[in-house]
RNA sequence: GUGGCCAUAGUUCAGUUGGUUAGAACGCCAGGUUGUGGCCCUGGAGGUCGUGGGUUCAAAUCCCACUGGUCACCCCA
């Protein structure tokens, strides 16, 4: 009997979680700065929030979500992205009615029931943020600033920025319809997934990544050539401040993604450094999504990057992070007595936040060696009968070899 | 959901046309120094060869099924 991860999970085991807590932080770190305060959701909601938001016909919903009743017969859903808990978070607290404006990031598992391949779990692990309650074109770009400069800062250089309009409600339609009279002309060309979506989502047609559909869509008319006055103004917004601050970036006619409740702007970022699953980061504006969810009309972005996928790129350039600790001092009991009082003297240590560590084995004085070296321990006094009577010892600078006396009473470090 | 590839010590792998007690490297443990690591040397532990069935005098090796892993499609983080 063996009792394995369900597939599609992973365990972090210690060696890794360093590099985990790494990314992490610098995750919070920027988030700080730019004044996003963290939310933590539960990770499973009622099955409808997440239907309503995502929209029913998008693959997350119809195939992904990993569903279940609960002993009471209900359905809830392990939750397939952040952004829906988030707002329904942000609805249930009455947090639109404390400030105006609320800037807020999640870091944390998300679920979806697929088949595993690189770059893609069925348990893993995204950050994001979102803003509620403005509609500058500013907080657009911040959605997009945020996650590069998180990458900037651990060394991610590699990347690449697209962006597109989907317009609004008031846009939308018309276009919708004259992208459908376009595709129907060539509808018996198209690929069975994209016939699907002549019907339910056109603008995913022209996103299709089979060859034929995209030859066949090559010159039909794009959604950025046919926004509304305000969508067309937001959008020169949100270029003109990319422009301004420096960042590269390439307007992708054809950028749809797989959530249906965008507004207005959608982007992602990729990296050339990962496998057929690149994108490493995506999100967009989605100013009906509050009211679809019940709550007041409050317009909203926002943005998710997968974490899984950003440890790969670091670890495909090499970036070699050693963020793990090393015990500072490691005393090698000789003795009973001075396993004794090893123990004891490391506790102190520990209580003072200093990290010392003890043989635990009963091993042998070169066992003990061993382990220090292998732990890369800074320094190791050898404790026995003699260094207990003179309360003195040798401390053993493990980089040097060197040794030097020192008081067992009081242990200095030199630094 | 569909398809390709893979499955032998803790890890990475070897295993000759099926033929005796299945090997190596690294790692781990111990010793070489009656109280001092790294390098080196010596020894040791560790495998129901993924599971089940079949062919055969004989299967890690050939066949089938299953399970797991991995990569890709669709889509996404």
């Amino acid at each position: 009997m063996k009792f394995r991860t369900i597939k599609g999970t992973k365990d972090i085991l210690p060696g890794e979680s360093a590099l985990w807590q790494y990314v992490e932080s610098a995750v919070r770190r920027v988030m700080q700065s730019f004044n996003y305060q963290e939310i933590r959701t539960p990770a499973f909601e009622q099955t409808g929030l997440f239907a309503r938001s995502i929209g029913e016909l998008t693959d997350i919903v119809s195939k992904e979500m990993y569903t279940f009743l609960d002993r009471s017969e209900e359905s809830v859903t392990l939750r397939p992205e952040g952004t829906a808990a988030t707002l329904r978070a942000f609805i249930q607290n009455n947090l639109g009615e404390q400030s105006p404006l609320t800037k807020v990031y999640y870091i944390g598992p998300m679920f979806r029931q697929e088949r595993p391949q690189a770059g893609r779990l069925r348990q893993f692990h995204q950050f994001g943020a979102e803003a509620l309650g403005a509609s500058s074109p500013q907080l657009d770009v911040e959605m997009m600033v945020l996650p590069l400069e998180i990458y900037k800062q651990l060394g991610i250089d590699r990347f690449s920025l697209k962006i597109n309009s989907v317009g609004c409600e008031k846009c939308r339609p018309a276009y919708k319809q004259l992208l459908q009279t376009e595709l129907r002309k060539v509808f018996t060309q198209l690929s069975h997934d994209s016939q699907v979506r002549v019907e339910q989502n056109p603008l995913r047609v022209l996103d299709s990544k089979d060859e034929k559909d995209r030859e066949l869509t090559a010159g039909m008319p794009l959604m950025n050539n046919h926004l509304c006055d305000e969508c067309a103004v937001h959008f020169a917004s949100v270029q003109s401040l990319l422009d301004a601050l420096e960042l590269t970036y390439e307007v992708d006619g054809r950028l749809v993604r797989g959530l249906d409740y965008y507004t207005k702007t959608a982007f992602e970022i990729t990296s050339t450094a990962l496998g057929s699953q690149d994108a490493l980061a995506g999100g967009g504006r989605y100013d009906l999504l509050m009211e679809e969810l019940g709550g007041k009309q409050t317009p909203g972005v926002g943005f998710a990057a997968g974490l899984e996928r950003l440890l790969m790129v670091l670890a495909k350039l090499e970036k070699n992070i050693t963020a793990s600790s090393v015990p500072v001092i490691y005393f090698v009991g000789l003795d009973e007595p001075s396993r004794i009082w090893a123990f004891l003297k490391s506790n102190e240590l520990r209580r003072q936040g200093i990290c010392a560590e003890v043989d635990y084995l009963g091993r042998s004085v070169k066992s003990q060696m061993r382990e220090a070296n292998r732990m890369q321990a800074r320094f190791v006094i050898v404790v026995g009968e003699q260094e207990l009577k003179t309360k003195t010892a040798r401390l053993k600078n493990m980089q040097t070899g060197e040794e030097t006396a020192v008081s067992l009473d009081h242990i200095t470090f030199p630094s």
